[in-house]
DNA sequence: CATTTTGTTCAAAAAAACTTGAACATTATT
DNA sequence: AATAATGTTCAAGTTTTTTTGAACAAAATG
């Protein structure tokens, strides 16, 4: 990574570079949460785009999508005309900000795609195959009722022990 | 789609397909595993090609990494010598072999990397570099240990009441 | 052992996802 | 009001991922 960044910030940025792709998000949303997490002052767009060279589009979208996960807020200063921004560093937080925004609409799809599912079920005329259908739509209506059960747990679990306790004072 | 298969079954494919994009798998093990969930009866690599129109290449592919995956088994069958498959529709297992294919993997990269990072601390001179990198390493390993901590969870929850009750007699 | 059946591999083609940058919009400053 | 600063959008370019299919390997059959 050709840089501006100091060797611990790069190896922090991508680190999140990864995750970012490991959960299926851009790249650049795991480099520009890297940097503002690595960063105890808040930073504007200008930077974010100049320390990672990065492109205008890419900062201004990853920005827009970090802060609608709510994995990144805004932050005010004094004198200061552009917004800035700074990482959420809450765990419980930044998970479940991700369930809320990707994995509840997949659910509330899947409830759409089960009832059209059950209609198309209600057309069969063989016998065989209805019940072998019907079979079918409930286990996926159990899986279904399964995973809404398992998010709240996430969320609740991971929230636990958040905030560690502070050795260095800062 | 094109196909082969009845409108419930197309559905269903569908909705898979849908489902392993989701979380980072491609487009064909979705439908093949989507496939051999519709079917009572095991079906061979063949079968698989032509009732979905994906390649050898594909449904070789897939086929062995949902077998991988623990979402996919092999079936034999009397006086047959293609190798026959059949998906796996126990949610726990489901879900337990996508952990330990995806989820683990990452965290124990996620050591290796916090390691790096550790190392890379050592030399740091300035002394509000390293402060803060301090920080940022007990933040990413607080982290961590509760990734850790709630896989063994999620597995355990999904697992509860997995086998519906049989209404239809099969 | 030649042939057929079954399955794997991998380079190239196709498709999908991401990034860029220039044009545009909006709001502040002079 | 003109200019400058900041931010958004989106078509086109780039990169990455996925799919294809032909060549190859392995094992069964005649």
């Amino acid at each position: 990574m050709r840089s501006n960044l100091v060797e611990w910030e790069n190896a922090i940025v991508d680190l999140f570079t990864n995750a970012a792709q490991s959960i299926g998000l851009p790249k650049s949303f795991g480099q520009i949460y890297g940097l503002l997490f690595c960063r105890n002052e808040p930073l504007a767009m200008d930077d974010v785009m100049s320390l990672l060279d990065i492109s205008k589009g890419s900062a201004s979208q990853g920005l827009r999508s970090l802060r609608q996960l709510g994995a990144v807020s805004s932050a005010f200063a004094p004198g200061e005309r552009r917004e800035l921004y700074i990482a959420e560093i809450r765990l419980r937080k930044l998970v479940s900000g991700f369930l809320r925004e990707q994995a509840d609409p997949h659910l509330e799809k899947g409830v759409a795609r089960l009832k059209q599912i059950e209609e198309l079920l209600k057309n069969v005329k063989e016998k065989d195959s209805h019940q072998r259908g019907i079979r079918r739509f409930e286990i996926l209506t159990g899986w279904h009722r399964q995973m809404s059960r398992l998010l709240p747990w996430v969320k609740m679990i991971v929230g636990k022990s958040d905030r560690l306790p502070k050795k260095s004072s800062e």
